[in-house]
RNA sequence: GGUGAUGUAGCUCAGAUGGUUAGAGCGCGCCACUCAUAAUGGCGAGGUUCGCUGGUUCGAUCCCAGCCAUCACCA
């Protein structure tokens, strides 16, 4: 009774390649995906999960001009961070790829003029800043001048610092560029690309209908009001086009000043990216699995901040394009099945902040934790339902008393019992008792009730569920004591080990979405041979006038399947060694002395 | 200003289409154990009853209204 693979496709959000990742980004969207992609990868599920560097965008300007160095030259360096940062990490991506290559470009434009082509776009001129002495237009958080609301005198293009209102930064008393007060600032008209959202909503809300079931319930009700408001508001469109000059261009006669605003073709990249995956592995139509097949599920894992990106914005340009590279078939191109977004991580109860370096940067701390421990710590806290805190002291506690005491204990107790006990084998024995039947079968019920947890994107629940597991197991060794029954009755306690040793090899699936690197160790300490996933490794891309490097997962020769364990008895073992390293205390105190200090960026090495 | 969310034990977080004693992990106390990275297991104490004020109801922490605080998006 085989199932036929699913296609599971899993869009994780694009970060902006203008400074490292911290454990905001691992919270809200690329661990939730990783754990998320290797479940259905044991199950044997087609996973695509793709991602990349935003390489465009105001922030990465804005960090180049800080710097005095070309826009590109600050993406590339963060991109390829990025890539060494994740593969450190262990985040899955079949690609990981980034918004400056020609494949992205030119697909971008084709979207952008296919929703011209069908009258999905509309034109209309805008008021915007305009700067004599540069010959451009500035993006809002280049502008500066008073407040037409409280007279405060330094308030932001964006927004006044002082009563905290949103600007419209034509309105400005006095407006000028924020890097240069003598650069009076003008007020122009500019035309621009609008994407009609008015077309789309009603088949917005009928998609929503048949959604709802496993929507999260804050993402379904933010994303129906915003629609059925905007249907009565009559809802039209954000700009698509912007005046920049870094970025896609806009594939027009005339508009060579303008770029496609970084956000629309950035969740483009969901597409461009998985088309690039099928060019890169010579089946160039190997993407419409997931695209153009009605059985396909699409996830997108995002923060709470692009909601309305993912959800209106995203899902209308896909109503709009629908059939684009895929003439000759009336299939439907699929929309995101679920987008299961999460709320944010704070940092020691604080909001991270960049500028204040209240952070905690994910190159730092691989310095110095495992990988592992720092997936279990923030696995167990997403911020699954609401904002979560990343505290040291939760940290240390979790990493200490739950990770390295209850399930690497359990590990090490075990084998190392068995490895000096039984001759490092795992013992024969005569029969198995009720009680070690039931633990087996508690453990084994965990490939459903986990499994069940995990497809429905419910993964801290599912942790804790394997860890609930890890504290029977425990109890189980307490109670039965192999230690002593080895000097009075050594079949009993041979029953127990092998009993124990096979809950272990099956806690290991349970725990590998989470825990892929020290499910990989042990399940050699177990005897086995051969990789649990694949490989996940950096790769050289030559497109015709330039080449990039990606993060590329490469799945063949993974034996790891989401199944009950069938350990034998008699199979060697090999000689164990703890699993995680316990921390010191003092760790507390170092860390936050990092917070809110000047940061210096290390190179990241590998291992 | 609008929309959506969040506010539950010392800490981090669950939860219920409204109904008897509101849960988990950590921390704390006691007991057991010593195979194990002094690692584990059991029991127990802890919430003035679930932000505040009203309302609906036989009954609300869970529904409704208003308010306060925090977050996100939008104007």
């Amino acid at each position: 009774m085989t199932t036929p693979p699913e296609h599971i496709h899993v869009s994780v959000a694009w970060p902006y390649a203008n400074g490292d990742l911290h454990v905001g980004h691992l919270a809200g969207a690329y661990l939730p995906s990783d754990i998320f992609a290797r479940y259905h990868r044991l199950k044997g599920n087609r996973v695509l999960m793709v991602s990349g560097s935003d390489s465009h965008g105001t922030p990465i300007s804005v960090e180049a001009d800080k710097r005095g160095i070309p826009a590109r030259q600050v993406f590339e360096h963060y991109h390829e961070r990025f890539l060494q940062t994740q593969q450190k990490l262990g985040i899955s991506y079949d690609l990981f790829t980034h918004t400056d290559t020609e494949n992205h470009h030119r697909i971008a434009q084709d979207i952008f003029l296919l929703l011209l082509e069908r009258g999905y776009l509309y034109k209309e001129e805008q008021e915007l800043l305009y700067s004599e002495l540069e010959n451009r237009f500035l993006p809002d958080r280049y502008v500066e001048g008073t407040c037409y609301i409280c007279g405060y005198d330094s308030a932001r293009g964006d927004q006044c610092d002082n009563c905290g209102n949103l600007m419209d930064a034509t309105k400005l008393i006095n407006p000028h560029n924020r890097s240069n007060p003598d650069d009076k600032l003008i007020v122009r008209t500019s035309e621009h690309y609008f994407l009609d959202l008015s077309q789309t909503s009603d088949a917005l809300l009928r998609y929503l209908e048949t959604h709802q079931a496993h929507w999260r319930p804050n993402v379904l009700s933010f994303t129906r009001n915003l629609i059925t408001q905007g249907v009565e508001e009559g809802l039209r469109g954000r700009a698509y086009t912007r005046d920049l000059d870094w970025g896609v261009a806009v594939p027009l006669e005339g508009w060579n000043t303008k770029r496609i605003y970084v956000w629309f073709e950035a969740v483009n990249g969901y597409f461009t990216a998985s088309v690039e995956w099928a060019n890169n592995h010579g089946q160039p139509d190997a993407w419409k699995d997931w695209w153009y097949n009605p059985s396909a599920k699409i996830y997108n894992f995002i923060g709470k901040d692009n909601i309305p990106f993912h959800t209106v914005i995203w899902p209308a340009m896909l109503i709009g394009i629908d059939g684009i590279y895929n003439q000759g078939s009336d299939t439907k191109l699929n929309l995101p099945y679920d987008v299961p977004a999460n709320e944010f991580m704070n940092i020691e109860g604080k909001q991270f902040s960049k500028s204040r370096n209240w952070a905690i940067w994910l190159p730092d701390i691989l310095e110095r934790y495992q990988p592992d421990a720092i997936r279990y710590y923030v696995a167990m806290t997403f911020p699954e339902s609401r904002d979560s805190d990343f505290d040291w002291e939760g940290f240390l506690s979790r990493v200490n008393n739950e990770l390295v005491a209850a399930w690497g204990n359990l590990v090490n107790r075990v084998l190392g019992f068995a490895y000096k006990r039984f001759d490092g084998k795992v013992p024969e024995y005569d029969v198995l008792t009720a009680a070690d039947q039931a633990l087996i079968a508690r453990a084994e019920a965990g490939f459903e009730t986990i499994g069940a947890l995990l497809e429905q994107v419910k993964l801290r629940d599912a942790l804790v569920a394997a860890m609930d597991i890890v504290r029977e197991a425990n109890g189980y060794l307490t109670e039965h004591e192999p230690w002593k029954r080895i000097k009075d009755d050594p079949a009993d306690a041979a029953r127990t080990v092998y009993t124990a040793l096979r809950v272990i090899d099956n806690l290991k699936m349970l725990l590998a979405p989470f825990l892929p690197f020290s499910a990989q160790t042990l399940h050699e300490y177990l005897g086995y041979d051969g990789q649990l996933f694949g490989s996940l490794t950096i790769e050289d891309y030559q497109e015709s006038t330039r080449a990039h490097q990606a993060l590329v997962y490469d799945g063949r020769g993974a034996i790891g399947t989401w199944a009950k364990s069938e350990l034998q008895p008699g199979q060697a073992l090999r000689e164990p060694a703890a699993l995680f390293t316990k921390l010191d205390p003092e760790i507390i105190a170092q860390e936050r002395a990092y917070l809110g200090a000047p940061r210096e960026e290390h190179e990241i090495l590998s291992d």
